[in-house]
RNA sequence: CGGGACGUGGCGCAGUCCGGUAGCGCGCCUGAAUGGGGUUCAGGAGGUCGCGGGUUCGAAUCCCGCCGUCCCGACCA
C-alpha cells in the first residue's frame, strides 16, 4: 500500500532523476542509454529498430571516417560506390554466404507499383554485388592488387537493437580486394587488422585484442576471420572490427579470373574488411562516466568550449570580447565552440558540455581579466585536484593543446590498465573460470580443445564465448596444456562475454 | 516467434477500476531580475487521448478488432 506521504517521495526522486544519470555501477545498460541521450548521439525513429544519427553523434562518425579513410589511401585503396541492391540470386552463388545472412535479410519484392520479377536484396553486406562486378575490372595480373573501399549502409533484420551497439540499418566501410596470390591476400587481411588496432588504439584510445575467429565464428563465405575485441568498462568484450581472408570461395562463386605472367588462368584471392558506426558505441562504452560523454580529443567535435561568466553590463561587454579573441586565437588548430548564449548560467553550460563530453572548458571572468589568465577545466583528469588550471593568456595557445594530447594519452593508459587490470592468464579450472565471470567478468585466457560443443557448452552455463585466438602480442607466455572441458588443450583462446 | 508491460501536448507521466469541461512535471515562447557548478518570479503557446468499430444522452475511461513501441528470451557487426 502506498501512502500519500510515499507517493511524493516516489514524484520527488523521480524530477531529480531528470537531471541524474543512471549510475554506470547500478545498471550499465540504462547508463549507457542515458549517456548516449544525453550527448545527443541519437534518438529513436518511428521505424523499430532503427535510429537517428543526431548532428553531435554524426560528427564523432565524420572525424571517425576522415581518420579512416586517410589510412586506407595511404596504403594504396581507393573509394567506390556500389548499389544498395542486389538481385536475390546473387547473393546465393556462395554458399555459406547465403546460408550466414539468409535470416537477418530485407528483401524487396515490389517496385514501381508491380511485383518484381526478381526480388532486389538490400545489402546485409557487398560481396554479392561487387565481385561480379569487379570481375570484369580484373583482366591480368596487371590489375592486381584491386584494392577497393566503400562508404555505405547495409540492413541487417536483427531481433534485439541497441543504439549504434546493433540496429537494423547501420553505416560503415567496407574494403574488398583482390590480389594475385594467398600469401598477397593474407598480407592485406593483417594489413587491415593492424590498422584498425592502430585506429581504436591512437584515436579511439580503445586498445582491442586481436586474433582469429575459430572456424565456426567466421565471416560467412571466409577462410579466416580476424577481429579486434575490445573490453568494454563491463568487463564485456565488443567486436570492434574484422578482416577476412577470402581465400578463392568468392572468386570461383562469382568466376572472378585474371591472366598470370605466364598466360595461364586463376582466380583472385580476395578479402574483405570493416568497422561501423558501432564504434561510436564502443567509444561510448570505453570511456565515458555518470555524468555523461567523454571523448578522447581526438574525435571531439568540439574539443575546447569557452564559457564567458559576468555580473554587470561592463563585465559582460568586456568578457564577451576576451572570448571571441580567444575563439578565434585557437580556432586554427583546434575545434573551438564559444558559448556566448546569455539564456544559460554559466554552471548549467557546464553539464551540458561535459555531458557532451568536451575534452577542455575554459572559463573566462572578470577575475581572470583582472589576473590576465583563463581557468581551463579537463573533462577528467586522473588527479582531481589537476581538473581545474588557470592558465596565463601568454600560454593558451600552447597550453591547451598540450593539455588535450595528454589527455589523449591518459585516456587510452587507464584503457589500457582496465583491461590488463580484468584479464585473466593461464586459466585451467572451470570453476574458477566460471568465478571470473560471475564476479564481474572479464578477458579470460585459457587451453582450448578445439571443440564447438565445448564452447557451446560454457555458454549455455555462463554466457561467455570464445572471442579470438589471440595474436602474438596478446598471446601468454605459457598456456595450460588442458582446456576447461577437462581435455588436452590445442592452443589458447580469449573468452568473454560479447555484445 | 514465445513471455511481460505500455500507447494521453516535444519528452516523462497522472487520470481508466467507478463514463460527465483533459491535467501535472520537464522543455518551449515573452518579460524582468540573476550569472565563478543544473537561477528565480510573472505571463503564455501547445493535445481529433495509437487506429477502426460498438454500447451510451454522453467514452481517454466500458466492449470487440487491428496497429505500433519498449523490456525479458532464441539469433547477431
Amino acid at each position: 500500500m502506498m501512502t500519500l506521504a510515499c507517493a511524493k517521495e516516489t514524484e520527488r526522486y523521480s524530477m531529480a532523476e531528470d537531471k541524474v544519470l543512471t549510475p554506470r555501477s547500478e545498471d550499465f545498460s540504462a547508463w549507457y542509454n542515458g549517456v548516449v541521450q544525453r550527448a545527443e548521439l541519437a534518438g529513436y525513429s518511428p521505424v523499430r529498430g532503427c535510429m537517428v544519427i543526431r548532428p553531435h553523434g554524426y560528427a564523432i562518425w565524420e572525424l571517425m571516417q576522415q581518420a579512416l579513410d586517410g589510412m586506407f589511401k595511404a596504403t594504396g585503396h581507393q573509394n567506390a560506390y556500389f548499389p544498395l541492391f542486389l538481385p536475390q540470386s546473387f547473393l546465393q552463388k556462395e554458399a555459406e554466404h547465403v546460408e550466414g545472412f539468409a535470416p537477418e535479410i530485407a528483401l524487396v519484392t515490389h517496385g514501381g507499383g508491380k511485383e518484381l520479377e526478381e526480388p532486389l536484396v538490400i545489402r546485409p553486406t557487398s560481396e554479392a554485388i561487387i565481385w561480379p562486378i569487379m570481375a570484369d575490372w580484373i583482366q591480368s595480373y596487371r590489375d592486381l592488387p584491386m584494392l577497393i573501399n566503400q562508404w555505405a549502409n547495409i540492413v541487417r533484420w536483427e531481433m534485439r537493437t541497441r543504439p549504434f551497439l546493433r540496429t537494423l540499418e547501420f553505416l560503415w566501410q567496407e574494403g574488398h580486394t583482390a590480389h594475385a596470390t594467398w600469401d598477397d591476400a593474407q598480407r592485406e587481411t593483417l594489413l587491415i587488422l593492424g590498422l584498425y588496432r592502430q585506429f581504436m588504439e591512437e584515436y579511439m584510445a580503445m586498445p582491442p585484442v586481436t586474433g582469429i575467429k575459430t572456424e565456426w565464428d567466421k565471416f560467412a563465405g571466409a577462410d579466416r576471420t580476424y577481429a579486434c575485441e575490445a573490453m568494454m568498462q563491463d568487463n564485456w568484450a565488443l567486436q570492434a572490427g574484422t578482416s577476412h581472408n577470402l581465400g578463392q570461395n568468392f572468386a570461383r562463386a562469382f568466376d572472378v579470373k585474371y591472366q598470370t605472367e605466364d598466360g595461364e588462368h586463376d582466380y583472385v584471392w580476395s578479402t574483405s574488411w570493416g568497422v561501423s558506426t558501432r564504434l561510436v558505441g564502443g567509444l561510448v562504452m570505453t570511456h565515458s562516466d555518470d555524468t555523461g560523454l567523454v571523448l578522447p580529443p581526438k574525435l571531439a567535435p568540439i574539443q575546447v568550449v569557452i564559457v564567458p561568466i559576468w555580473k554587470s553590463d561592463d563585465e559582460k561587454t568586456r568578457v564577451l570580447e576576451a572570448g571571441a579573441r580567444l575563439e578565434k586565437t585557437l580556432n586554427g588548430d583546434l575545434r573551438v565552440r564559444f558559448d556566448d548564449r546569455d539564456t544559460l548560467n554559466p554552471g548549467a553550460k557546464y553539464y551540458e558540455w561535459e555531458g557532451k563530453g568536451v575534452p577542455i572548458r575554459i572559463e573566462i571572468g572578470p577575475k581572470d581579466l583582472e589576473k590576465k589568465q583563463v581557468m581551463a577545466v579537463l573533462r577528467v583528469s586522473e588527479d582531481p585536484k589537476a581538473r581545474k588550471t588557470p592558465i596565463p593568456d601568454g600560454e593558451v595557445t600552447a597550453r591547451i593543446p598540450a593539455l588535450l594530447d595528454e589527455m589523449q594519452a591518459a585516456l587510452l593508459e587507464s584503457a589500457l590498465r582496465r583491461r590488463e587490470e580484468n584479464s585473466y592468464r593461464g586459466v585451467s579450472d572451470y570453476d574458477e573460470f566460471k568465478s571470473i565471470i560471475s564476479g564481474g567478468g572479464g578477458f579470460i585466457h585459457t587451453g582450448y580443445c578445439g571443440a564447438e560443443e565445448c564452447e557451446t557448452k560454457v555458454k549455455d552455463d555462463t554466457k561467455a564465448t570464445v572471442r579470438v585466438i589471440p595474436d602474438e602480442d596478446f598471446a601468454s607466455d605459457e598456456v595450460p596444456d588442458k582446456c576447461i572441458c577437462g581435455g588436452p588443450a590445442e592452443y589458447e583462446v580469449v573468452w568473454a562475454r560479447a555484445y
